[in-house]
Order: structure tokens, then sequence, then C-alpha cells
DNA sequence: ATAGTGTTCTATCAAATATAGAACAAGTAT
DNA sequence: ATACTTGTTCTATATTTGATAGAACACTAT
């Protein structure tokens, strides 16, 4: 297990980028509705870092509504598809990222062109590797 | 002085706020090319924080581009306009961001919509206020 | 000279991060 | 039933970050 990277000398809190890891490989169509995720015990010991911080990545993506736990079958994939929220969170979450870049004079057209470009490469993955 | 608005209750460090607040201020036109901010004290005095925030936000504003240091005149406004950076820094702030509003079933298009919706806010904003 | 720039140094306190070990209720496997 | 695994919760500790504070420095403006 499996695709995951993380790097240790990252400014990013580890439990943030193991919630990252896993939003992109949902994104990427490696990951898919279903899907059982590593025990947080199991887990941790394949990236070797503790069971409290892969415990704590788990409980942030259940709040943001990525997974469900079940009972049986540990962390499940189970995307609550809250739109009206997803829209006021991408709201704010680019509010200053295109300020930003707003300020450093990337034109509207061009910041469409990166979106593009992010969104196309998830379509340009295959999604059939079975990664967990 | 002025506009900035910054909540004490947020998770988010003070110093990243008044980051935030200048970098909007310069999108949304009310800061200009070429003014001086506030010296550190004397906006540390303003919103009630402490002096060494406040040289902190400074900081990462010359850091990434913003102000330059002058003797004469403290901290003023000159964005470095390195369109290439600014891409490349484009393309790592959206791609969580754009990965997480992905698998919430935010559309390309819906997408699209909220980037124009904020680039469209700068625009409307009337940018003759004497703000500093 | 006096006052004001940003900056740098030490210091302290609170909070966040990551680690560790132990235990719990619930479910699975044997 | 027994043993094991699931996420979760509790206490505890070490490290780092954020925010505060006071002092001082080199430079500039008046």
């Amino acid at each position: 297990m499996f695709y995951i990277q993380i790097d240790f000398n990252s400014d990013e809190a580890l439990y943030m980028q193991l919630r990252n890891q896993i939003i992109y490989g949902l994104a990427n169509d490696v990951i898919h509705e279903g899907d059982s995720l590593p025990s947080v015990r199991q887990l941790a010991d394949t990236i070797g870092i503790n069971m409290h911080t892969v415990n704590k990545a788990y409980a942030v993506l259940r709040q943001e509504g990525f997974v469900k736990l079940d009972r049986r079958r540990g962390a499940v994939i189970s995307v609550d598809a809250d739109k009206m929220q997803a829209v006021k969170d991408l709201y704010s979450d680019l509010s200053v990222v295109l300020a930003k870049a707003s300020c450093k004079g990337v034109s509207r057209s061009e910041i469409h062109d990166v979106v593009d470009k992010i969104l196309n490469s998830y379509e340009e993955e295959d999604g059939q590797t079975d990664a967990v």
C-alpha cells in the first residue's frame, strides 16, 4: 500500500499531507467510492508514521465528507457530495490564491488555462489500477 | 488606517491574515504600486497586535515579492511580477483545492464560473479610495 | 540631537504537531 | 467462546510554531 508519498521535510503537517494524498487519489480515480482504506495501524506502519497521525487524517476526511466508518470494513470511501457546501468551500479556498496570482499579473485566461490543465490531468490518468 | 479586518478567533495565523488582507487590498486596487505601508509599530498599534507579528507579515510579503524596503519610506508596495513563478505557484496552490472540488462533484464549468466570479469582483470595486 | 524606519537578538508563554502506550466498544474470524 | 482487528479515546511527552515582549542596531528624515 500504495502510491502515497510523504515528505518528512515539508512544512506541511503529516496528517494534512496524508489527507491531500487521499483526495488526489480520489480525483485521479486511483481510489474509488466504496473502497476500504487501510486500517490506521496498518497504514501508519506502511508509511512509517504514528497511528494517531493517520487517525487524525481519517478524522479530517470524515469531517469533510470523504469517508464513512463501517465497523466491519473500517474506513470506507463515501463522498458526501454536498454541492452547495463544496462551491462555498471552493470560493473561499480560491479567493486568496486568485488574488495573489492576479496581483502578479497572471491574466484571466491564463488562470483558466491552469485550471483546465489540472482538471485534464485527472482524466488522463488511468483509473483501472487496483491501488488498495 | 484602514480596511484591514483581523479575526482573533480564526485558526489562521495573525501574520497570515494580515498578509492576505494586504494581497486582497492589492487585488481590489485599494492599495497601489508605490504606496507606503504603515510602519510595523504603527500598524501593530492600530490593529492591536504585536510589532513582531506585523514584521513577520511584511517579511513574508517581501519574500513573496509584494513589497520592497525603502530605508526612507519604510515598506513600499512593489510587485515583482515574475510571471513564470506566479503561474507555478498558482498551479501548486490550485491542485489540492481543485481536486477537492472535483471529488465533490463540482463540474469544470462551475469551477470556471467561481473563478470568474472572484475575478469580476476585483474590477467592480472602485480603486479610488485613498486607503493608506 | 531627536524621532522614526525595518531588522535582529534573546526570552517567554500558549497552541499545534507528532509521538507513545493503554484501553474501550463493536465487529470478524477461527 | 476465544482471539484478533476495527476506529476511537484517554493521558503523556517532546518538538515546533505562533504571538508576545523588551532591547538594541544601522540607517534616514527633520
